[in-house]
RNA sequence: GGCGACGUGGCCGAGUGGUUUAGGCAAGGGCCUGCAAAGCCCUGUACCAGGGUUCGAUUCCCUGCGUCGCCU
């Protein structure tokens, strides 16, 4: 069974994505569009107002898939998202309706999109890679198993050195040989629509959603986060907005500083998906310059139908 | 009005009489299949204006302008 229709529509934080989605699909008829999200920080529970989550009469409006499906102190990551999204589809196919994919982590959209396989964990195997200090040690391992590899990232880039490492050590096959990677842009049926800004606009559009974040209470939603058994696990903790009201919360930052900080950091961010995602080529762009809702609806419902 | 300090690239901020002219932030660009709201990489010849000293001045001297502080 697979899903009668795919449409993505992307784009930076703030950059109005969701309202413009949320309006084209129930422009649709009832139940024919189902959403999910391709988010990040959205996955986590009671984390709402600082990732700008769907509201609950959204929710009840529109089916969402990929919100509240991890606690904050647990870890998540790209390749549970997959597995999620899966799950996700058999749901929507089975209601015989579109998806409408939502998002601004480029990854995993990417994920969704070109249906990344995720080669498989070895923790063992990366624990002993990450007691070596040495990372030219381990790049020059890396180059030794396989050299293609090495030539997507830099010589010290341990991260992304010591995951390779782990792939190639714990499957015995080469990282490079478990796709393409992520600049592939394979043809897809998938409709691809992303929203553009300008930037100053959008770091306009950006510092104003972080006060109206402060005045609907995200200090009291972070301090309720630290305050839980388990709190906040890694991932969860460096969320824009968490980790500065962290900061603050802790006594590191005055609230003015945090606040700076996280239009600051909101703002870079930002650029960073637009870099991301322009790399793209079978994204269709629309160029927003005043109401997302009025200029990207039309765009995102032509797809639809 | 007097005295003093300062005037460095978008901002902050070192420094020097002449080979590679700090650093930080911001900005711009790029990379990317298990932390991705993360991680990593690349890109900055600027010294207020005019005159003088000097082989040579951003660096020394003078004048002007500007800023800040103190004083009458």
């Amino acid at each position: 069974m697979t899903i009668r229709k795919s449409v993505v529509v992307l784009g930076p934080t703030a950059s109005g994505k969701s309202d413009a989605a949320m309006t084209a699909a129930s422009l649709q008829p009832k139940g024919s569009v189902q959403i999910i999200a391709a988010d990040s920080m959205q996955v986590y529970k009671r984390m709402d107002i600082g990732t700008a989550k769907p509201s609950e009469t959204d929710q009840a409006l529109i089916t969402h898939h990929c919100l509240d499906i991890a606690e904050p102190s647990e870890r998540y990551t790209v390749a549970r998202y997959v597995e999620d999204v899966n799950t996700a589809r058999t749901s929507i196919a089975h209601a015989g309706a579109a998806e409408l994919i939502v998002g601004g982590t480029g990854l995993y959209v990417t994920a969704l999109v070109d249906g990344l396989d995720m080669p498989g964990e070895w923790p063992e195997i990366r624990a002993e890679l990450e007691a070596n200090e040495d990372t030219e040690a381990l790049f020059a391992q890396l180059l030794s198993l396989d050299a293609e590899a090495t030539t997507k990232m830099e010589s010290n880039n341990r991260r992304r050195i010591i995951r390779a490492l782990e792939v190639c050590l714990g499957s015995g096959e080469k990282f490079s040989s478990f796709g393409e990677g992520i600049g592939s842009f394979s043809p897809t049926s998938t409709t691809l629509i992303g929203l553009r800004w300008d930037r100053d606009a959008l770091r306009a559009r950006i510092a104003e959603r972080v006060n109206i974040m402060m005045e609907r209470g995200l200090v009291e939603e972070v301090r309720a986060l630290l305050a839980e058994p388990n709190g906040l696990a890694f991932t969860a903790r460096q969320a824009l907005g968490y980790k500065e009201m962290i900061e603050h919360l802790e006594g590191r930052w005055s609230l003015d500083e945090a606040v700076a900080a996280t239009i600051l950091r909101t703002q870079q961010f930002a650029i960073r998906q637009d870099r991301w995602f322009r790399r793209d080529p079978r994204i269709q762009w629309v160029d927003v310059h005043e109401d997302p809702i009025e200029e990207v609806t039309p765009v995102v419902t032509a797809a639809l139908e």
